[in-house]
DNA sequence: TTCATGTGTAAGAAAGTTCTGACACGTGAA
DNA sequence: TTCACGTGTCAGAACTTTCTTACACATGAA
C-alpha cells in the first residue's frame, strides 16, 4: 500500500484525481494493464490533449505513474500503469486526515510545512 | 457499512463531496459529534450561506444526513449528523466501480438506468 | 416593538475545471 | 520528401464550483 496515512492535502488532491468519470474510467483501464497515452486515447474515444490532462492530474496525486519508453521501430511511448494505491475512507479516518490540512486550525493536530 | 458498492457516479459523487478541504473539516467536526448549522458555521469560521452549500453537496451524496428540530426555547434548529460510510479505494476498487458508470461503455459491464 | 437567535434562498463575482483545435517536435518506412 | 505514427504544449471557449452579500421568514426575551 503506497500511501496509507497521507496529508490532509494530499487526500484531497487524491480524492479529486478520482471523482471524475473519465478518470475512474482511465484507472480502471490501467488496472487491467499498463499503456501509452496514444493507444489510450483511442481505446477510451477521448482526444490526446485532454487524455493528456487527465493523466497528469492522476500522476499529480500519485495514483499513476509513467515511463518514457523507446519502442522497438524507435518511437518514444508513454506508458503509464497505476500505483498500488489503499486509501480507506470513513468518518474517522476523514477526520484524522483533516488534523494535517493547511490554513486555519481549529483542532490542535501536528502542524505541517507549506506545500512545496 | 453503509454503501459498500456503490455506482460508479454515486462513487464519483461521494469523492467529490470528499474533494474539498472545507468539506473534509466538516465531516471532520461532525465525526465528533452533531451540530447545528449556525453553530458548525462560527465554530469553522465561515459565513452560514457557504457553510449550507457545502451540507448540501455532503447530504446529497449520502455522507451526512440533516434533520429538523425544535430546540426547548421554540427555535427551528438543524442538526447534521455523518453516517457511517465505508469506502474503500484500491486500483481494482475503482476498475469495478466504472463498470457502473453511465455515458460511452467500453467495458460489458451491467447497464444501469439514468441517473434519476 | 425591537433585538438576538435560528432557518432558508437568490444573484452575481471570482476562480477553477474541462474540453477542442492548432501548433511544434521526433522517428522509421514508402 | 512525404506519410503515419509517437511525444508535448498552448490559447480560448464553455461550464462548474466556490464564495459574498443581501434578502426573506420564524421564535422567545427584553
Amino acid at each position: 500500500m503506497t500511501a496509507a496515512r497521507p496529508t490532509g492535502d494530499d487526500l484531497v488532491e487524491m480524492l479529486a484525481a478520482l471523482a471524475n468519470p473519465l478518470r475512474l474510467r482511465i484507472v480502471a483501464r490501467l488496472a487491467h494493464g499498463r499503456d501509452y497515452v496514444s493507444h489510450l486515447a483511442r481505446e477510451i474515444g477521448i482526444s490526446r490533449p485532454l487524455l493528456h490532462m487527465h493523466l497528469q492530474r492522476l500522476e499529480a496525486a500519485g495514483l499513476i505513474t509513467g515511463t518514457l519508453e523507446l519502442s522497438e521501430d524507435g518511437k518514444a511511448m508513454k506508458y503509464y500503469e497505476v500505483t498500488d494505491f489503499d486509501l480507506h475512507l470513513t468518518a474517522s479516518a476523514v477526520a484524522e486526515a483533516a488534523r494535517t490540512l493547511d490554513g486555519p486550525e481549529s483542532d490542535p493536530g501536528p502542524t505541517r510545512k507549506e506545500r512545496h
